[in-house]
DNA sequence: CTTTGGATCGTCT
DNA sequence: GACGATCCAAAGG
């Protein structure tokens, strides 16, 4: 067993989206004693960003994007399904970091309870999805503060740095700016989703 | 192994 | 009224 770590403070979540994402690789995702390892993230760029939920602007679902560093911005979709997302960069600029897979470290028999049709482990959290679910993150942990823990629900630093060199490429399941080079992944960990999983050159 | 289609509903046009 | 920052089971090679 790895040492706890303790959590990134608000200062960590207040730069530029694009130098954030990266550093968020290897950082551990926790909730009482379900923890992960963060090996696949996704940068949105606010209103600058076609792709982005911010692009045309606020809206009461995005309200979390526009309102401060380090806080949880949780989306429904396709009907059944949440995705989370931790704010960066100061109010009003409404960048955001998909967390799009984990690797589990503590609390598998929770997660596994939770998710009940993953049949291996490496699919508890290999993918946004999957990822919440591991973690019963719903809408109502929409807004949650990451550096106080007011939900329970935190992101440690335990000592293992980022990838030197981290895995980069397209980000996944969209139809505009597919080709900006906005998904970073941890090379060659197993846990990463679906997706091009080798580095890709620009 | 890869491909395909169904599920299912909040959000914004 | 259309469309998802997805997942999964089933079918096909």
């Amino acid at each position: 067993m790895g040492s706890p770590g303790r959590a990134l403070r608000r200062s960590f979540y207040a730069g530029d989206v694009l130098e954030i994402a990266p550093r968020l690789l290897n950082k551990v995702l926790v909730r009482g004693q379900v923890a992960a390892r963060i090996v696949e993230v996704e940068a949105y760029r606010g209103e600058e960003d076609p792709a982005s939920h911010a692009f045309r602007g606020p809206t009461p679902r995005n309200a979390t994007m526009f309102g401060g560093p380090g806080r949880l911005y949780v989306y429904f979709t396709y009907g059944m399904h949440w995705c989370a997302n931790v704010v960066c960069a100061p109010a009003g600029s409404a960048e955001a970091v998909l967390l799009r897979a984990a690797a589990p470290l503590r609390g598998v028999d929770a997660m596994r309870a939770r998710r009940p049709k993953s049949r291996r482990d490496v699919d508890l959290a290999n993918g946004p999805a999957k990822l919440c679910e591991a973690f019963a993150i719903t809408g109502m942990d929409d807004g949650a503060d990451l550096v106080t823990g007011d939900r329970g629900i935190r992101i440690l630093d335990d000592g293992i740095p980022p990838p030197t060199a981290p895995g980069v490429s397209g980000r996944v399941g969209i139809r505009v700016a597919e080709r900006v080079p906005w998904r970073f992944f941890v090379p060659g960990d197993h846990h990463v989703s679906r997706g091009p999983h080798l580095q890709v050159h620009w």
